[in-house]
DNA sequence: ACCTGAACACCGTTCAAGT
DNA sequence: ACCTGAACACCGTTCAAGT
């Protein structure tokens, strides 16, 4: 109740000294370990055997797995890009902004895990924060509505993101056949007549199309309704 | 690799015999644990106590936890109502829908943690899908367009409620001091000015408040955004 | 048909002890 | 300063056995 707020980014990190292992290459090994075996795949014990250390040498750098989970978290976010806005435009930036979030989360199905579980206070998401401000200023947006257009951007990337991959997780446990998965669907959907009409699209036979017109129609509509905002 | 695409939906449910307990019984007892302790706090031994059962007994009735956490994570979308587009127009039933949609959520906050590990398959679940689809049928949307809309708002009030459940969490664990938050905001992003911008304002003092405002921003956009698309 | 307890193979984390 | 192994208190799940 009264424990303060805890987050590795509040605490100074260990200083790295030469011999030994290196937080930086705990956080690299654990990122790799997630991206090969998942979220749950990942124990302190594994982590351990893949820097043939024991497992409980880690909690040196580290003050517990979620700390790691933490660090790890933020290297997503390190690999989200942005264009100058000054020298695209703010709509531009903005869509490449959205589109490389999107591709950050697919290359690591583990952060819409954790999108869910912690904030997201790290250096580099801070960074992307930073650059959408500005993005947003450059767009004219003024005061909180600058931080508003942030949320409300960010919001639809994730909210699109995460069930994209929660679908293909679900998906790759097993091959993937187009009829057998549209004879499920619509198992699922046997009451609601309306949701059968969807049935016959091609959704089943390319959904990695489909989900790509998908957020490229959000992403306009998100779009406009925030420049919108300027004109009024 | 090759085993069959797995969801409780997708079975069919052991018949409900009068004696013993049933699934609907062990359902309801999760869904008050998980309010009451949280993602972590369920585990089936618990589960099993509060019911006055051996823990491994639930496994008649359901085939693993992440099964029974489908179940849960159902109910959340069984609370989420909708006004009849017809009568309030559909611009009016979408932001009930959404702000319904967030209470849901904010009611049940282990369902973040859920929306990004397991696709949202249930009756309820497909219920509000058909019931947005509807909806935005009405609006004059046509074919594939019908559910890219119901996708893009879908994903704001996720990508929107997510973060502020995650944040409510962190924030829970301790006393807020809206000034001991602000330096420690303060902290995190100490090298980036135009962040900075932000401190002086009101965010700490009455932050649902300002998260509020926040939601509703983001909804008139997406839904002129939407709404942009019927006239072109 | 339903429920049980023992057992297995895991966890994260603490801590005294080593170098 | 760094790393170790043993130990603790948990997990989810299987399964033979009971009624």
């Amino acid at each position: 109740m009264s424990k303060p707020f805890a987050s590795v980014w509040l605490r100074e990190p260990r200083k790295a000294t030469s011999p030994g292992r290196s937080r930086e290459e705990i956080v690299n090994a654990a990122v790799e370990l997630l991206d090969e075996e998942g979220l749950n795949g990942l124990s302190m014990r594994k982590l351990g055997a893949k820097l043939s250390a024991g497992a409980t040498s880690l909690y040196w750098y580290v003050a517990n797995k979620d700390e790691l989970l933490e660090l790890a978290y933020d290297e997503v976010w390190g690999e989200m890009t942005i264009s100058e806005p000054e020298v695209v435009g703010w709509r531009d930036a903005a869509s490449t902004q959205a589109y490389s979030m999107r591709q950050a989360m697919l290359r690591h199905p583990w952060s819409a895990d954790l999108l869910g579980r912690m904030p997201a206070l790290g250096p580099n998401a801070i960074q992307v924060a930073d650059r959408m401000r500005r993005m947003f200023k450059l767009a004219g947006f003024d005061g909180m509505d600058i931080d508003y257009a942030v949320g409300t951007l960010t919001a639809y990337v994730y909210g699109m993101t995460v069930p994209e991959i929660v679908w293909n997780a679900a998906l790759s446990e097993h091959e993937y056949d187009p009829d057998e998965m549209r004879k499920l669907v619509a198992t699922a959907v046997r009451d609601f007549p309306g949701m059968l009409e969807r049935m016959n699209t091609d959704i089943y036979q390319d959904p990695q199309a489909v989900r790509a017109v998908a957020f490229d129609f959000g992403l306009v509509s998100v779009l406009d309704g925030l420049e919108r905002r300027l004109v009024t």
